[in-house]
DNA sequence: GTCAACACTTTGTCCTGACATAAACGACGG
DNA sequence: CCGTCGTTTATGTCAGGACAAAGTGTTGAC
């Protein structure tokens, strides 16, 4: 390991103490912006935290905190005797769960929806089971078709306990689900999936305007929010042509 | 809110002060330990936090460090002004990326690896543009046949960089992929996916034992260790009819 | 009776100080 | 020349204290 000093200095930046925002999020949010903006070369050492914290008027333990945060984001790594280092950025965790509508919108797509189906009623069992909620608890069903530049892209299934979310038909075809679920305060932390793949049957074709045996891609999921009460089941699929999960996994 | 005080009582546990086991991660598994075992009940609160301390004989940064690390893994959820509690065990932050030699032998299945290439060459473009290597990089390329109980499951193209891991065939017929890359000491810690679908060629349908039109989900993934290195580039892909991806996301 | 103000509980933030320990470096001796 | 053993440097752990802020419940005025 070079011991020529760190490659990165952070400038002595202004802290509001007078600021709600917390002076360990003020310094980690700076050393992003200064890492983000390639002040801080990728690969680079940080100085040692003691030096760090004399040089910006805080403690060590903020410091500390600042330096931990941005190491639970993926963006540096600290190595006991050796010091603190920028990775790459193509390692960053994600901060939020995504869903359809989001990554449609985000990748430039315009997505439009149709609601085939909106209506209350007792959870089936395996999405009670799924969502862990009793028998006889009422969710609202939904069917949706989803349209990517025009052409349908996906049919979904879902089900949100009734207390969780009142759901009007126009709110679904302006936003997406999670985004909804979000501002309700009830944002999905936690999800499993399960994707797999099988070819259509002429009912499903004909509504995604694809042919008998064209291949689609399956997905289940359930969803939870930050105390694990569950929030959203769904079940959809899509046309394999036009649609691949991105994801991206981290420990 | 009830205020009728915490509905589990941490019992004093012993700590060993000698051991070079941190404190807080002493009490953090022994915290664990008793959520799983029951002995803390789901949905209940704890003591708050310089209770906790005093009878424990720890500090409270001590215990709130324990706390943070549950609250991180998604065991806890804390608010202030009102107290920790106890989330349901589904949610549940995985501990470790799941390849799928690992998740077959989890499963029951008895994997299998047949070899068909391994070689060292010069990385294709695509695959040194994801792992982020030098254009005329040398990488060990291998093609695997993954059997599952006896039947072909999945066909799978890996290139994992020369200088992180020398690769044998009698290792890659023995262990999963990622179990020696965590053995070399490059974990995965992220990665990236892309899982789509579509049907057979007539080759894949002979290699894979099934009819041409047959459907197929695709896998193409890039992973990284702790340092941003990339460590492994891969693209799969698996019979429908006998597998489908398991996989959870968090934040 | 209703609503606002206050008190209390609990987590959140921040400080100072100290010692432990891993990793890398360099000097020394074989 | 090479390995060993300390030294240096950096992060890791832990203590104890102080005050801030958010939720909750209670009290009191109207």
């Amino acid at each position: 390991m070079d011991r020529s000093g760190p490659t990165g200095l952070v400038p002595e930046v202004g802290l509001d103490r007078t600021s709600p925002v917390p002076l360990y999020f003020q310094v980690a949010s700076r050393m992003q912006q200064l890492i983000e903006s390639g002040v801080l070369p990728v690969g680079g050492r940080l100085e040692n935290e003691v030096e760090l914290a004399e040089r910006l008027g805080v403690s060590r333990p903020t410091i500390r905190r600042a330096v931990q945060y941005l190491v639970e984001r993926g963006v540096l790594v600290r190595k006991r005797g050796v010091g603190t280092q920028i990775v790459h950025p193509k390692v960053r965790r994600p901060v939020e769960l995504s869903s359809l509508y989001d990554d449609l919108a985000k990748s430039g797509q315009k997505p439009r929806t149709q609601v085939r189906t909106l209506e209350v009623r007792h959870a089936p069992d395996h999405v009670a089971e799924a969502l862990g909620l009793d028998e006889n608890a009422q969710v609202t069903w939904m069917e949706r078709l989803r349209f990517a530049d025009g052409e349908p892209l996906a049919i979904m299934q879902n089900a949100v306990p009734v207390d969780v979310l009142p759901l009007r038909c126009e709110d679904l075809e302006g936003r997406g689900l999670y985004e909804l679920l979000r501002a309700a305060g009830y944002a999905p932390r936690m999800a499993t999936q399960v994707v797999g793949a099988r070819v259509a049957t002429a009912a499903e074709a004909s509504v995604l305007e694809d042919v008998r045996g064209a291949p689609l891609l399956t997905m289940t999921r359930t969803a939870w929010d930050a105390s694990g009460r569950g929030v959203e089941y769904g079940s959809h699929i899509y046309r394999a042509s036009r649609y691949a999960f991105e994801l991206t996994l981290s420990t």
